[in-house]
DNA sequence: ACTCAGAATGAATGATCGTTCATTCCTGTG
DNA sequence: CACAGGAATGAACGATCATTCATTCTGAGT
């Protein structure tokens, strides 16, 4: 729900805390899934291990295959968290009825894709790390794809309402909703690969000169 | 110089061809960097062996630490000729005076970065690969960053004639250049994680567009 | 206070990996 | 033809990993 994903407070009080505790399934698999993504961030997810996910965890080596069954299937479950929480994000902005200026569901559609949350280094790390492994794994391909398909579809149709507001002509709103997720696609690439290269300003000047180009009337 | 990476032919004859073979180091080195890249599109690079790569290569296990030293530096090394090749077509296309006119040049680069010789999935998977454990090892990133800006410039400098010769308002070479950059990266990503939602047709339609609303009288 | 289901632990296991190096085998040179 | 330099080999080694499971420990229910 809070999505912070990042430290949760106390993991484990700072030097001594030995004492083993008991908590419930959930809490434990959201608390592995946690680690195992700084984990990722930190390592890559070729040098990741269930020593260094538990450890970051301040749990046992075993626990890891007592909720998650295996080392696979716990990476399996973290692309997934990953995957539904950026989706789930840009989705409820564009089905939620917060924001009813269509301009400004907009901009805060590129907020949330360019901004603090998203374009940390820890979760871009995360989500081209299994990017990179799509290719070899049709795992990865169908969990990314699932979410990915709705969320492609939610941005067509705003695309379409918009086009339709204003009258633009000359656009097609499936072949310019599946471009400016492209480009969103390729920034994040940027922020990530050539940082000293590409700041964050510039990505969203840039994500923004897009929209203008295509919806003159609505981003100014 | 060729670059067609794939097979080179008889790698080795199908059953038998036990009898070794003393070859000059450089065309070693390249048998087992296009052995490695063929591993990488079908395993993964989390899952590389060097057992797999030599057996690929038809030559033995120590091999590759004969020619490469250690395993990390054959990846290094793989990612730097892959990260060339790329690169490198690029800006001979830019940089080339072969094509006379802007915007035919302009297509050239374009059928380039989304033509056959890229978009394979074997291309893909290992230019992914790499960029997703980016943000682990720094070495990657200096890799991709040095051929990269390089690329980069030209691009810009290319923008900027054409938008010079016609006279176009508004827009900025740089911000332009940026823009398209990531596109097509996105659009590789695209092609190589969901390619059931992208073809490459559709592709190509999506990055011609942008280049059409940048530069409506260039392209057609 | 007592109990016990099951959550948590971590030493042990077997498999696999990168790397080494003594040995074998080409091939160009005299 | 004989020889030497060095390219190529692959068995062996030590390190590391995922996974198992006998054991320990916790905390809610009575």
């Amino acid at each position: 729900m809070s999505g912070t994903v990042a430290e949760k407070g106390l993991e484990q009080s700072p030097s001594a805390g030995k004492r083993r505790q008991i908590r419930p399934k959930a809490e434990r698999r959201q608390q592995l899934i946690d680690a195992t993504i700084r984990c990722i961030a930190q390592q890559g997810l070729s040098a990741i291990t269930l020593q260094m996910v538990t450890r970051e965890a301040g749990l046992s080596v075993g626990i890891a295959n007592l909720h998650f069954q295996s080392k696979d299937n716990l990476l399996r479950e973290t692309l997934r968290f990953v995957a539904e929480e950026y989706h789930g994000g840009q989705i409820r902005i564009m089905e939620g009825t917060a924001i009813a200026d269509l301009g400004e569901r907009l901009d805060a559609l590129l907020d949330f894709q360019l901004g603090r949350g998203v374009t940390q280094r820890q979760k871009m790390s995360v989500w081209f790390a299994y990017y990179g492994e799509a290719g070899a794994r049709p795992v990865y391909q169908k969990i990314v794809s699932t979410v990915d398909r709705l969320a492609a579809q939610k941005l067509e149709a705003l695309f379409a309402s918009i086009i339709a507001e204003a009258h633009y002509e000359g656009v097609d709103a499936k072949e310019l909703a599946t471009g400016y997720s492209a480009l969103i696609d390729g920034l994040h690439l940027g922020l990530l690969v050539t940082p000293k290269e590409l700041s964050k300003r510039r990505a969203r000047a840039v994500a923004r000169d897009f929209l203008r180009r295509a919806f003159p009337r609505h981003i100014h």
